[in-house]
DNA sequence: TGTGCATTGCTATTGCCAATAGCATTTTAT
DNA sequence: ATAAAATGCTATTGGCAATAGCAATGCACA
């Protein structure tokens, strides 16, 4: 069998991506939490009364796509909103979040340290630096 | 506003593919193809009369998943199935297959170009190896 | 040779996530 | 004061993965 889609770079990155995100899910489902959910208690334990619209623009989801998230998040206790002006209010971690946040980064860079360590020594040092170009590349939407 | 999760590897590989991912469903639109589609494509025309299920195997899409794909592109007849025995069908590509098998490989193609070579030249030797290290891991299913 | 098991393709359903359009309210700019 | 932008939201759609289960077929082995 050939596989003319092994020789791609974005094939391969997407694979990588995909099988990754599966297993941070896996691991998550421990706590209850999708990969969602735990990157938005670690945007919000960073940065305590940030604007769910600001949220979503750093985690490039849409305001209409945030609103399920931060729902499910406050209906589990871990987030609270308070109100900053009219419209828009703060998002921070309850007390219970803080619980949920520090059990999540624990299992998040218990992964991220073995897949560092599963690339070859001499490599490690390039990893950032090329999926830091390729996300640049891709995100300036470089029609054609 | 601080991002504490640009510093993760994980992250930074899932951004980079989802944004790369719409990208190139941007340029295949113009084929009226997804990526799945495209990829289908490119797998079939590399083994002529390979199975549903082999291909199945070989892009990680469940059985169950691939019939909507399958019929969709021999809905518009891009694929063909002939019976292999009682149960098993191959896949091949019509005439008008091969020439939107050609198009999307010209697109990708130049995606993949573009994408390479936005990462600096002293880098770039060592991309495919980096994901492919980083697939290997996470395909491994490390439960922990 | 026949019996049990695996394979293939399928239906049907569920869940996650992204995308779009539109709305009411509030803030900001001119 | 009025126009424009921002914020949060509803409702809907589409793409794709995952699961369970089914009928038909092929295969291995006693």
């Amino acid at each position: 069998m050939i596989d003319p889609l092994i020789a791609l770079p974005g094939y391969v990155l997407n694979r990588a991506a995909a099988a990754n995100l599966a297993n941070l899910n896996q691991q998550l489902s421990k706590l209850g939490l999708r990969h969602s959910d735990a990157s938005l208690l670690m945007l919000v334990a960073s940065n305590a009364g940030l604007t769910q619209s600001d949220a979503g623009k750093m985690l490039d989801i849409q305001r209409a796509n945030m609103v399920p998230l931060v729902s499910r998040l406050m209906k589990r206790d871990l987030i609270l909103k308070e109100p900053v002006d009219g419209r828009s209010h703060g998002l921070f971690l309850t007390r219970k979040g803080k619980a949920f946040h520090k059990e999540a980064v624990a299992i998040i860079n218990d992964l991220e340290a073995r897949m560092l360590e599963s690339v070859s020594e001499d490599l490690r040092p390039h990893l950032m630096p090329i999926l830091g170009a390729l996300w640049d590349f891709n995100m300036k939407k470089p029609a054609g």
